[in-house]
DNA sequence: GTTGACGGTGAAATCGATTTCTGACAGGGT
DNA sequence: ACCCTGTCAGAAATCGATTTCACCGTCAAC
């Protein structure tokens, strides 16, 4: 692994003029000519832990996500990377899989590598921000805004999503309508679930036996729909609050469509790769790539030294 | 951003000793409580870099993905990560986007941050490892295997599994059967390919102009789909050579069940969220899990130490 | 002809950990 | 009393870049 002496020494230079070299500063050509030609028969990469070290922090930033198998999150990682790569910047995907040990980890390791900067799509209100803080990293939650600390995020409409979903499903005609959201901890989840309650408050009471917390994957919808199907007198709608949870109570939902009465739905955020399910469904369209987008755009601004106060970006659920 | 010096003067002690706390070797456990006192109050994180620098290696794995918006790759990271956080690895996720540029820069980025290892699902046949072997850092390829380089490599049976889906197709009783696959220069998609025309050829004349080479994503499929659909002759079954194109193929299928006449299908690998296409599909399933629990188990043999000759591990098509 | 500015260059300090080397000291065996 | 072993701890070297500082020429200005 050559290093920057051993490059100097073959061009017959400081390893400063090497270092100069690569950094375009003011060399001789002739010199500039010997340094590259030694790199190049050497195979030099640079090293990027000594230059981090030195420089006290890379061009590299850390995007951490709950569940990298939701393409919500994906899509969003898509985002994050074409903003970031045009900025020169590499972006390392982390996934927390939802679990606050996992998260804390990968916040610990964006400290300690001196990456430039984290965009947090948190597993849970309640995440430990300190570290990055005070180490005046910048940090740009996405999707959900932890609780406690003044950052810059950027969000979507929840409530008012969840409001419009519901108010969807009761024009056409739906009486008894269930909601299925998010963990209790967390902001989108619960959000969404009062946006439910707006829409059905007007109608009658509230029954909060029609509202169930799941996780937010596939397995949760799929439980959480069969337990408002044995209910006793069972929902004839259901809002769910996120994409997996809607393939979810689809893989309920969808073999008994023509055998049991019709059962209204509608959706929060995008089904993956949609279009195919034999039943009308209502979609909130969730502008995830443009989320990423936006939250890129805020930590480059952060990272290039803007130091005006938080600001929180509220994303309209257009599609893109 | 306290450092092992700040920790030290603190506690009275030399950072040496402070160092030996973290690393678990003898320190009288008087001046380990006071440096462990003195870490806490100063709310010290060792630097990653420093120690990154100082090892020559690092607790970090990259895993480089052609399409992170590819179920069958996030599923294959989830298999890397449960087996690296097991081992006490963390794992930074590459999304190369099937560009050979990013890639490269990806590997780079690996060699250059002495990462301790990669896991490659490359772009294309012809990816420039070299810096890597030079290098002597362990490198494991995934699902598709670079020419020119003798690695350890984890595949699955791609002329096999093309074989059996089209045989499959032929038990169905269709007769002009036609192929969707990937990119030319990706190892995964010729094979598959010639699984295809291994089960035709007994039937008659492998007719060429029913094979169509695409990107392995959903648009490409589509499009693949519409040129077949259109053809004077056209087939009666597609075989399709990856998930996204099988996607891509029934957005063009769904709508005409019923209307026209029925078309077989059949796909290398698990529709993404399934089980919701209106029609039969024959789907060969693919361990992708496995796929990355196995690289992984192997690229840690290989960090600790292991140095017999690379070995390539194919697995069967079996559902996980 | 002196002064000043400026481009080019190398020596050496620096970033923050780990690790070798070395010495101090305690305890055990003869 | 002496030697040997072993534990504990500090000083200093080390990893490989970047950057400051100092110095040397050269050239233009006055």
């Amino acid at each position: 692994m050559a290093t920057i002496y051993e490059v100097a020494a073959l061009a017959g230079v400081s390893p400063a003029t090497v270092s100069r070299v690569f950094n375009g500063q003011n060399v001789s050509a002739e010199k500039a000519k010997r340094v590259r030609e030694a790199a190049r028969s050497l195979s030099f990469t640079p090293s990027r832990v000594a230059r981090t070290l030195r420089m006290q922090s890379s061009e590299v930033i850390a995007l951490v996500i709950p569940d990298i198998e939701n393409p919500f999150f994906t899509s969003m990682a898509r985002g994050v990377e074409d903003v970031a790569q045009a900025a020169g910047y590499s972006v390392v995907l982390c996934n927390s899989d939802e679990d606050h040990g996992k998260e804390a980890r990968y916040l610990d390791i964006a400290i300690s590598a001196n990456m430039a900067g984290v965009i947090l799509a948190a597993a849970g209100d309640n995440c430990d921000l300190s570290g990055l803080i005070e180490r005046k990293r910048p940090v740009v939650a996405v999707d959900r805004s932890p609780h406690g600390f003044d950052i810059d995020a950027v969000t979507v409409e929840n409530r008012a999503g969840g409001r419009a979903a519901t108010t969807a499903l009761q024009k056409q005609g739906f009486q008894r309508i269930a909601c299925i959201t998010g963990p209790r901890d967390v902001e989108t989840a619960t959000q969404r679930a009062d946006g439910w309650r707006d829409a059905v408050r007007p109608t009658g009471p509230v029954e909060e036996r029609y509202l169930k917390y799941a996780d937010f994957r596939v397995d949760g919808g799929h439980k959480a729909m069969h337990e408002l199907l044995e209910m006793a007198e069972p929902p004839d709608a259901v809002f769910v609050a996120n994409n997996l949870m809607g393939v979810g109570a689809l893989q309920v939902l969808s073999p008994r469509v023509g055998t049991a009465p019709a059962m209204g739905m509608a959706v929060f955020g995008d089904l993956p790769f949609a279009a195919m399910a034999p039943m009308a469904i209502t979609v909130i369209p969730l502008p995830a790539r443009h989320l990423g987008v936006t939250a890129a755009k805020l930590l480059l601004d952060r990272i290039n030294g803007d130091d005006q106060p938080p600001r929180t970006i509220v994303l309209r659920n257009h599609a893109a």
